[in-house]
DNA sequence: CTCGTTTCGATACGGTGTACCGTACGCTGG
DNA sequence: CCAGCGTACGGTACACCGTATCGAAACGAG
């Protein structure tokens, strides 16, 4: 049998990215696998495995192609507005494919797009601004945990599982136990599924850093 | 052989989350399965499956055994400061034991020790405080997300790897293409395992929600 | 004592990630 | 033009996993 050309299109690195992300998205964060990958793209399941060396490889793949969302932000735009742009756009790509965070666990995120399209800018945008390179950092991080745990535990495409399995166990529970619980859960519900929840509190972290609210503050 | 009661013992919930537990820290989350795990319980694998129904019961087992941690807080206390011991606890039991919350990925968590000791705790504090249930589980949600995702990617118990990748990642890069995540990786690099980034920004949610704080900013 | 229920151990199965090996392509130096 | 070789591919093999199933043993009720 020739060696198809065919192969070398499509095991290029983005159309992996692409077609596991696809596969994440259709069939469920369980049905992704190098086998099911390789039947997707046409190839034999050992060669997908050595582009990506491992299966957190692959992960790591995918995740910094969805970095590649994070837009650019015009010279001159406020701090804050530049910094909420880029985080809500990254939480939007990674919500916009559930399960994808949920089989990277605890992974370090340190893919070129990531660093290129949002640490780097971000970090520059903050010294600029007028803070320390500690104060950058420090900020950067804590918008960027608060980004992944939102992606991670909202489940944006399906929220009818999480809300579901939420109503369920709450409704289940105990009022004399649970009274506030029990009481308010037509409050406590949407919260799991409402966006609002992550936007306010990027806000927050986003004032409590502004350099310009700091010297307004101290003024 | 006779049915030995020593297995009745040693399948108790709260010993299968211990040991699991402590499988995870001693051997890695990679070596965590229901046969490892009913090795070192003395039972059949399939018995301890049976326990949690599901490799996800075992790991939400785990993860409520953690929130066991949480403390009673004695009446009177402010709320910022019954809100940040709180939370703070949380993430201090759950860094304790890394690689458990990277393995249940975005599994919503219901626990009876989480609900118990966290949400109706703290939920009643709030509403007591003077929030609508609406503004207490916002401002809940929020501190859930930024704690689960600061405690799942910050590597407490193992900071040599998280640093040492980050650190390989971000000597390699080019200069001229990141100025600043080169040109500032003394200050950056500590903040990958500093648990001030957390707490800070734990601080920064509790201020903006802060009833106390909110009637003084409308005074 | 006997029977039904429950719990446990043993086994079987499908599927996974990974390591290894033979091979065919495409480039390079002569 | 053409040997030679590095590289990328497919196929196979293996150890391991989670889960389902089944028989046997222990317990309580009558």
């Amino acid at each position: 049998m020739p060696r198809q050309s065919a192969s070398l299109d499509s095991a290029t690195p983005g159309r992996i990215a692409a077609t596991a992300l696809a596969l994440v998205d259709e069939e469920g964060p369980g049905a992704l696998s190098f086998r099911t990958l390789a039947a997707r793209l046409g190839v034999a399941h050992a060669t997908v495995q050595r582009r990506c060396t491992d299966l957190a490889g692959l992960l790591d793949l995918c995740a910094d192609h969805l970095a590649a969302d994070v837009p650019d932000i015009p010279p001159g735009t406020d701090w804050d507005r530049a910094t909420e742009i880029r985080f809500r756009r990254l939480y939007e790509s990674l919500t916009a494919h559930p399960g994808l965070l949920a089989l990277r666990g605890g992974r370090p995120w340190l893919g070129p797009q990531l660093l290129g399209r949002l640490v780097e800018p971000q970090l520059a945008d903050s010294i600029r601004a007028g803070m320390t390179p500690e104060e950058a950092i420090t900020a950067y991080r804590r918008m960027y945990l608060l980004t992944l745990g939102s992606a991670t535990f909202v489940d944006h495409r399906d929220p009818k599982s999480s809300l579901a399995v939420t109503r369920t166990v709450l409704a289940a529970l105990d009022p004399a136990e649970f009274p506030v619980l029990t009481g308010h859960l037509a409050a406590i519900l949407p919260a799991v599924v409402d966006h609002e929840v992550f936007y306010g509190g990027l806000r927050q972290l986003v004032r409590a850093a502004d350099p310009a609210g700091h010297a307004r503050r101290e003024a």
